[in-house]
DNA sequence: AACCTCATCAACCGCCGTATG
DNA sequence: GCATACGGCGGTTGATGAGGT
C-alpha cells in the first residue's frame, strides 16, 4: 500500500550526509530559496539525494536558528504538559519551543525525558497507594468552571482537527493524568520536583491505574449505560478526591466549561430536615449536550430526589456529604448512584466513612466498548484539568 | 585489547491530507 | 470527480560512540 517512492531510489545516495553535501543544499536554498519544490531540488543542486531527504536534512539541521544541546528545565515543562495534553503530536509542540524541531523533541522523550519521568514515577510509586492488590482511586477531582477558561483553545483545536484528538486507549499512546493531591504527592515534593516532574509522575500513575483496572468505567449519570456494581477501598485518604471533608460538599463534579454548578441548603419543611440542593446545569459543549441534573439530600445524605433532562448527558459525579452535623463525627459520606438502563436512578445510598471508588463491572465486549467511549471522555477532562494545573 | 551493552540521534519509511491537473 | 504528486508527519531503524566488563 502508500504510494509510489518519491524518487528512483536506485540513484540516489542515503545515510548520513557529508559536510560537501551540507554545503551543496545550503548555498542553493541561501540563493535560490526551496523553490516550493523538493523534489526537483536535489537536482537543481546538484546533489544525489531524495528531496525529501533534503528536506529532512534543511529543516531538521541547516536552516537558521536551528537551537542544538541541551534542552532547558522550562522546555523539558513545556513538553511535558504538552504531551500530557495533546500526545505525540511533535510538530506542534515544536512550534512552540523556537529553534527546536520535531524530530530533536521526539528523540528527546523518547531517549530522556520519558525515562527521567519514569524513573521518578517508579520512586514515587514505590510509597504510593496504588499497588496492583489495591483498585486505583476513581477520578475524582474535577475542574471547576472557572478553572476550564483555558479549556477553550483546547476544545477549538480539536473542533478543527478532530482527527488529531489524542487516542485514549489501552495502549497509552497518549496519557492522561490526574491531580496530585494524594499521598504520593508528599514523595513528589520530597525530592523537589518540577511541574513537569510532578505531570510526568501523573503520567505514569494514571498508566498504572488502567494497567491495575482494565475495565474501569467512571460513574456517569445520564447514561444508557447501566452501572452494574460499586465497590470502596478501605483507605480514608487514600486517592485523588480527599479533600476537607467538613465541607458540605467536595466538589467533586465535573462541571465542563460553562456550566454553572449550584449549592442549596434549606428546609424540607413536611419532614423537618434540613436538605442539600445540588444542581448542575448548562450546555456541555465537549459532548454537545443540553445538562441537567439536580439531586436534593436530607439530613440523613440520601438523595431523596433526583433528576435529569430528557438529554440524558454524560457526567461524572462523585458526591461526598459531609455527615458531622449528624454523626459529630469525622465522617466522609458517600452516595452510590446506580443506573438502570433508562435514565432514571434506580438505588442511592452511602455508608461508611471510606473514599468510595466507582467501579463498575464490564461484562460484555459491547460493554467494554461503551466504557472505553466513556473513559476517553473522562479523561479529557482530566487533561483539561491537568493542563490547568500543572502547566498553567 | 577485545567484546558487549546501551544511549543517542540522524535519517529513513510509509501513511495521510491536500493541492493540482 | 478522480488520479496523481507532493509536503508533512510520526514511528522506527541503524550507525556511531561511550562506558562497562
Amino acid at each position: 500500500m502508500g504510494r509510489a517512492p518519491c524518487c528512483d531510489k536506485a540513484n540516489v545516495k542515503k545515510g548520513p550526509w557529508s559536510p560537501e553535501e551540507d554545503s551543496k543544499l545550503k548555498d542553493y536554498i541561501d540563493k535560490n530559496g526551496t523553490g516550493g519544490n523538493w523534489i526537483t531540488l536535489p537536482h537543481k543542486a546538484g546533489l544525489r539525494r531524495c528531496g525529501k531527504s533534503c528536506r529532512l536534512r534543511w529543516l531538521n539541521y541547516l536552516r537558521p536558528n536551528i537551537k542544538h544541546g541541551e534542552f532547558s528545565v522550562e522546555e523539558d515543562r513545556v513538553i511535558c504538559s504538552l504531551y500530557a495534553t495533546i500526545g505525540s503530536r511533535w510538530s506542534i509542540i515544536a512550534a512552540q519551543l523556537p529553534g527546536r524541531t520535531d524530530n530533536d523533541i521526539k528523540n528527546y522523550w523518547n531517549t530522556k525525558l520519558k525515562k527521567k519521568l519514569m524513573a521518578f514515577a517508579a520512586a514515587a510509586a514505590a510509597t504510593s497507594s496504588i499497588t496492583p492488590d489495591k483498585p486505583a482511586p476513581s477520578p475524582s477531582i474535577y475542574p471547576t468552571s472557572s478553572q476550564m477558561t483555558s479549556l477553550y483553545s483546547y476544545n477549538s483545536y480539536y473542533s478543527a482537527n478532530p482527527s488529531k484528538k489524542p487516542l485514549m486507549d489501552d495502549n497509552q499512546q497518549t496519557f492522561s493524568c490526574h491531580r496530585m493531591t494524594n499521598p504520593t504527592s508528599a514523595a513528589t515534593t520530597s525530592v523537589g520536583t518540577s511541574c513537569c516532574l510532578e505531570t510526568g509522575l501523573s503520567l505514569f500513575q494514571t498508566q498504572m491505574q488502567h494497567q491495575n483496572q482494565q475495565y474501569y468505567q467512571p460513574l456517569m449519570l445520564g447514561s444508557d449505560h447501566q452501572q452494574t456494581s460499586c465497590s470502596s477501598n478501605t483507605s480514608d485518604n487514600g486517592g485523588t478526591s480527599c479533600g476537607n471533608k467538613h465541607d458540605s460538599y467536595q466538589n467533586n463534579v465535573v462541571v465542563p466549561s460553562g456550566f454553572e454548578f449550584d449549592d442549596e441548603l434549606h428546609l424540607d419543611n413536611q419532614n423537618n430536615k434540613q436538605r442539600h440542593g445540588l444542581m448542575l446545569h448548562g450546555y456541555d459543549e465537549i459532548n454537545n449536550d443540553n445538562l441537567f441534573l439536580s439531586h436534593q439530600f436530607d439530613h440523613q445524605n440520601s438523595i431523596i430526589n433526583s433528576s435529569t433532562d430528557n438529554d440524558a448527558p454524560a457526567a461524572l459525579m462523585d458526591f461526598y456529604v459531609d455527615d458531622a452535623a449528624v454523626g459529630g463525627g469525622d465522617k466522609q459520606q458517600q452516595l452510590n448512584v446506580n443506573m438502570n438502563n433508562g435514565r432514571s436512578f434506580i438505588n442511592n445510598g452511602g455508608d461508611n466513612n471510606h473514599q468510595v471508588i466507582i467501579n463498575s463491572k464490564i461484562t460484555s465486549l459491547q460493554d467494554h466498548q461503551q466504557a472505553m467511549m466513556m473513559k476517553e471522555k473522562d479523561e479529557r477532562m482530566m487533561m483539561y484539568y491537568d493542563f490547568n494545573t500543572n502547566y498553567c
